[in-house]
DNA sequence: CGTGGCCTTGAAGTAAATCAACACCAGTGG
DNA sequence: CCACTGGTGTTGATTTACTTCAAGGCCACG
């Protein structure tokens, strides 16, 4: 499953590429017993038998590169993507030209689910790490929970966690200082492994609703005081005391 | 349909009644029979048939007024509720006690999804309004849900209403200038209807992530240039082409 | 070696938080 | 009836945190 890997894509921001670096079509047992292994899957409840029932439906596996946009606001909904690995960011545009990014997405969340209902692409989507994800063409997944209702449980439990995300977001990452958003963000990118890689300073910005000066004072603020520390290039650990006692937890 | 108001809740908030003042119990055929003529019904695909057969599941008919809770975060997850007529606030605490409003339920939405998944409740939901509700228990849901797969689109057509709404409230209400989002609140508020039932400037803090002295001053600011003027006690009609103006539209 | 993209940092200006006082009103009890 | 009370909203003065504007540093890349 190995991937090439060609450089950022470049080029004035808004002009991303659109486009697969590595990808493969398979069929959908393939996919789907490799996302069981990961635990979240979205058929984890099918069986054996289904799972070679549909797998004749074509699944793209995708990958994008940091910067690549894997679809936009308002783009007419087609599929559904299941991220396998890495992180996407999904961002809302205001009538103004101001933009938000309402929530990250990182391995085994799904994102587009707007498009199960008939709807357009209500975010834009963007990678900010290498990232695999699965295509799920709409006509597919309607098909499959047309058949079997066990997928219902699954997509419910999807929705509840864009949700719940979003809800964090406001809670968490809207409400207090500069300091006090930075804290949490940082909080929540190191929850899962010793290290993360870093943010642009921004797109923190866009998260918190800060400026990036704001957000660049207040990391370089917790790199002098040793609360995050470099341990690769852009990865960063963190204290995560000092940050819980910032953030007010 | 008549119901008796009593007195609003009195006494400490946080000590709310959670009790019902105009409840009747009935049967969910004649429920939903009134919720399809609102247009924003879960059963709206049944068949007659169906709600017939279903309509032995007793439907908690129930009714709250301003400050009562219709549950609490972390209660037992045990019913969704509907919402026929009202406002509803669900708010998130964090763990230092403070707030944050995370959305508002109005006629027509779904809340406490959640429970559908086992779950315990995730917000407080407090009436803004009297407000009347129907409380469908979990196993009714799940039960209908096994037979009948229409309801799902129903439900995820409520998912996402939830999801939209918690993105709008990142993207208008939690970005910009204090006197951009108190604008764009009054945008929303107003959107149907002439006019409409002001809120605390408390839960507007709240909702906005603002002090409550800043939406004291804008609110007032707002009424003193006659962009918001008061047709009646509490209830308040917008020069919407103002508001536009100054919530960057 | 230059160029452009990010990041950092400083100085100045400003919006919002904070602290504090008071007005207003409905409800309560003398 | 009036005086009291508590809740909510308003307003002012002050302080603080963040934005804004501006300059320069660093690094990858051509």
């Amino acid at each position: 499953m190995g991937h090439e890997q060609g450089p950022a894509a470049g080029g004035r921001k808004g002009a991303a590429v659109d486009q697969a670096r590595f990808d493969g079509a398979t069929d959908l047992g393939q996919a789907c017993r490799f996302c069981l292994r990961r635990g979240a899957a979205l058929f984890r409840d099918l069986t054996d038998e289904e799972l070679t029932r549909f797998g004749q439906m074509q699944i793209a596996d995708l990958g994008f590169l940091p910067g690549e946009v894997l679809y936009r606001q308002g783009d007419p909904g087609q599929a559904v993507y299941m991220i396998r690995d890495g992180m996407v960011k999904l961002e809302q545009f205001l009538p103004d030209g101001s933009q938000r990014i309402v929530r990250l997405a990182r391995g085994g969340a799904a994102i587009a689910l707007e498009v199960l209902l008939d709807g357009d692409c209500e975010h834009q989507a963007v990678a900010l790490q290498p990232t695999r994800v699965c295509r799920l063409p709409r006509e597919v997944l309607l098909r499959i929970e047309g058949e079997t209702p066990r997928l219902h449980r699954q997509l419910m439990a999807f929705w509840h966690a864009s949700v719940s995300e979003a809800d964090t977001w406001l809670t968490l990452l809207s409400t207090g200082s500069a300091r006090t958003r930075v804290a949490r963000l940082l909080l929540l990118l190191s929850e899962e492994g010793e290290s993360f890689e870093m943010l642009s300073r921004e797109d923190i910005g866009a998260m918190l609703g800060i400026t990036t000066e704001t957000a660049s004072r207040t990391v370089a603020e917790f790199r002098r005081a040793g609360t995050l520390r470099p341990v690769g290039v852009r990865r960063f650990a963190v204290d995560r005391g000092a940050l819980a006692g910032i953030s007010g937890t």
